[in-house]
Parts: structure tokens; C-alpha cells; sequence
DNA sequence: GAGTTTGGAATGAACACTCACTCAGTTTAT
DNA sequence: ATAAACTGAGTGAGTGTTCATTCCAAACTC
């Protein structure tokens, strides 16, 4: 899966033919819309704006990219499969740490801190990802939440394997999976509340903490805790107005 | 802080001066908006369509907001003030459980259930929040994530407490807090990925556990594992254009 | 080496359209 | 009769996209 470069049926004949040429171009538009798309929003940001950021003129932007949404598309998909194929890589690796003895706890710890770092590296991409997802087509939509099953996919292996070496307590797998990510995800999507920490580095090792946390706890019922026995938790049924 | 109405400078003089009257329709038109927004996007959806929607003429909107923002911002602050009201409300009855010698860990999961319950009541609003935060103005995106900060203070505050009385580790306090909040949250974001949950009801028992797995953790060194050990994790700095 | 051709790439005015918002006039309630 | 509330055609700013035109460096002639 080597640099796939984005192509649909395009109607004018003038395009850009060279293709180291034509990714360049790409890449530096992309770079200058996440910029603006970050700023202002997608749906505020116009291709004048990316154009001129980009320094190109409106229709040079559309002989790299057949549409605007091109552009969201190109910046979403890239983020997603620079982490795939980050995890492809250390498939093998990991076979081989298997063959050392590494403990499964070595191994998920291993994973986690590369995804987390690379989320840091494209932490922009990400908060675009949560914030502008539903503005792809229904089809581009499918084709990036699968992606994101799949990287979800590679941590329930990895899971799935300490609890067979009966490193982990069983447990859902899949909440587990779900779980780790959205903690690493977190430090890009709700990076204002965690202002305490100025870089990565420093938030690595507690989440890494916490991550093991998660894995140990093992979803037995909770003994001691009876939270019902007072009272019903409140809900306001009445007010659900703006729900419905 | 009673069902706090909006009010901006005005224009036009005709509007709506009935206190209640103003309530109502603010409502139903924030209801037929929050249905269109999540469905098309906030700026996929026309003033007309939420006319159309809550049974109004476009010129009627603009009696009960100044502006299509307004809507969104109203849509936003509401699940807020909601959530914030709701803890308001339970903090004397902690002061009661903690004289009849309620353990942290009881008070705990009290509050984080209450707290996940109402994030799936308000699941839609809580969609919205995270993808449509960024289209509020400067200074009403700022109000919001003050209120953001005033609930995830909550939380630490009940964390402060279990460690003070010996029933949680000492840790990284706002960092758990942080935690707990986007796990619950996920629950309406990544809604799609814990599609194997039918209802609240069957993943609250597990997010419970992994909530108090998280409190456990204690952020100590993880002695047995040096990740680093082999070699340092990949980083594509060379790729990072995109990101610059 | 000067002149000519060629075609990929860049340009930006023009197009067709949508949008949030306004306001003069109408309806409704009292 | 009076005030409150509603209406929807109209307005002007702004949009993504197109395409006839221009640019320019290399290839080709003589």
C-alpha cells in the first residue's frame, strides 16, 4: 500500500500528469487547509483561503484535488493509515519478542506508546477526524470508520493474547480495546483540560499507568458498592424535550 | 442559575415578550435544530429547514434567537447547565452519605453513574459538543469549556476525597478526573464502536469496573517492563509535513 | 544558437447557487 | 382597537466549481 494517490473520474483534461509532482501539490494543500480547517472549521474555510495559504490560485487547487471534500478526505485517511501501517510494521517485530519470551504486558505496552506517540505527531488530524467526520460522503464516511475498527482490531489481538497467556483477567475485550483508545485520543481531542502537561513525554508514563489499570480490572461485580441502595439515580424524563 | 434566557441586543422590535411563551419556543425550535445538526451538520443545515421542522416561518425563528448560532449555543449550554445542576444538586446528599459513613468508592460510583445516565440522556447534545464547538463564537466557546472544567472539577473533588481517606492511591488526581469524563463521554461519541451494547444499562456494570480500575491504578513506575528496551518506538518525523 | 512549437500547469473572472438575516405587511388574541 | 406574534419574498454577501486564457520551460527545427 504504497502512497496511494487520491483519483476519481475527472472531467477536464487539465490535470496534473507528473505524479511526484501532482503528491507534492497535494500534500502542501492538505497542509495548509488543516491549518485553516482547524481554525475556522471546514465549512468556514474556503478554497480561496486554502489557495492562498497554499500559494496557488483557486484553480490550481482543482487540478490537484477534484473537490474540496477531496481535501478533508486526503487529510483524514492519511493520519489513519500512517498509524496502519505503523502497526503492519511491528507485526513482525512482535512475532519475534513473542519468540524472546517478551511478557504480554511488554508487548501491549510497546503498541500503546507508539500509538499514542504517533497521535501526538498527528494530534491535528485527529481533532479534525472527531470534528469533521460527518462531513465526508456517506461511502468516504464507511471507508474511514472501518479503518478506525481495524486499528481498534489490532489492540483486541494484542488483549486477546495476555488474556490467553493469563497475564489479564478476562474480560470485554472489545470495551477494553475501545477504552485505551479514546484515552490516547483524548490527549489531542480535550488537549485544553490537559494543560498540565506541556508535551508527550510527560503524560506517557501516568497513561500508561492508567492503561494497565484498565487492563487488570477484571469486570467482576462490583462487591462492596451497592450505588442503588438509597436512592434511584435522578433522571429528568420530564425535561427531555430538546431530545426527542 | 434558573433556566438562564437568552438575551442579545436586538434589532428588530418585533419580539417575542412573553417570558414563558419565549421558553417554549426556544425549546421546540432547539429540538427540531439538535435532529437536523446531528443529521446534516451544523452548517448543512439552513435556517429554513429548522422553520420548516419546528413549525414556523424563517422570520419566526429570529423572534426567539438573534441568530443561528444562538441555537447551537443554546443547544450546547443546555446539556451543560443540565449536568452541572444535577451535580449541584447531589452535593448535599454526599454530605449526608459521608456522615453515614458511605466508603469513597460508594460515593464514587454514585457520581459516575449519575453522570454517565446523563450523558445518554443527553447523548445527541454531547455529539454536538464535540464537533460543533469550535463554529460558537470566541467568547461563548470560552463560557463553554469553563463550564467543561467546572464538571471535571467534580470529579476531583470526590477523587481528593477517597485518597484523602486512604481509599485510593495517590496519583495524578486531574488526570483521572480527565479520564473517567472522556470514557463516559465516549459512550455517545464512539457510540459505533460499542455497538455490541444495546443500552446503557449493559455497559454501565463494566465501565463501573473500569472506572475503579483506573482509581487504583497508582501511577508507580512499571518496574518490570522497559519498553525502550529493544528499540526506540518509530517516529516518521521525515513525513511530517502535513503536520507543520 | 536563434526562432518556433508544444503541452503541462497556473490563473482568476464568471457562473449558478445557497445562505442567514430583514422588514413591510398580515393575522391573531385580548 | 391595540399590541403581540407571525409571515415569506427579498437582499446582498459569499460559496464551490468551471474554463477560456496565459504562462513558461523544455523539445524541436533550421
Amino acid at each position: 500500500m504504497k502512497s496511494q494517490v487520491l483519483r476519481k473520474k475527472r472531467k477536464s483534461p487539465s490535470q496534473v500528469t507528473d505524479e511526484k509532482r501532482l503528491q507534492e501539490g497535494q500534500e502542501r494543500i492538505a497542509a495548509a487547509a488543516l491549518g485553516l480547517f482547524l481554525q475556522n472549521g471546514y465549512h468556514n474555510t474556503s478554497v480561496r483561503e486554502i489557495a492562498h495559504k497554499a500559494g496557488l490560485s483557486v484553480g490550481s487547487v482543482f487540478n490537484y484535488f477534484t473537490s474540496k471534500e477531496e481535501v478533508l478526505f486526503f487529510l483524514l485517511s492519511f493520519g489513519q493509515s500512517r498509524a496502519e501501517t505503523g502497526f503492519q510494521n511491528q507485526r513482525a517485530e512482535f512475532e519475534r519478542l513473542k519468540q524472546d519470551g517478551a511478557s504480554p504486558r511488554e508487548l501491549f505496552l510497546r503498541a500503546y506508546e507508539q500509538y499514542a506517540v504517533l497521535t501526538d505527531e498527528l494530534r491535528r488530524n485527529t481533532v479534525l477526524a472527531y470534528q469533521e467526520t460527518k462531513s465526508l460522503t456517506l461511502a468516504e464516511r464507511k471507508r474511514f470508520l472501518e479503518g478506525e475498527e481495524r486499528i481498534q482490531h489490532f489492540f483486541e489481538d494484542i488483549i486477546a493474547y495476555g488474556v490467553a497467556q493469563g497475564a489479564f483477567p478476562a474480560g470485554n475485550i472489545r470495551l477494553k480495546a475501545h477504552c485505551l483508545l479514546v484515552l490516547a485520543q483524548s490527549w489531542a481531542v480535550r488537549h485544553w483540560a490537559l494543560s498540565s502537561f506541556a508535551k508527550l513525554d510527560e503524560y506517557l508514563e501516568p497513561l500508561k499507568s492508567i492503561a494497565l489499570g484498565i487492563l487488570e480490572s477484571d469486570g467482576a461485580p462490583l462487591l462492596d458498592a451497592p450505588a442503588h441502595a438509597s436512592a434511584p439515580v435522578a433522571s429528568h424524563k420530564d425535561k427531555e424535550l430538546v431530545l426527542s
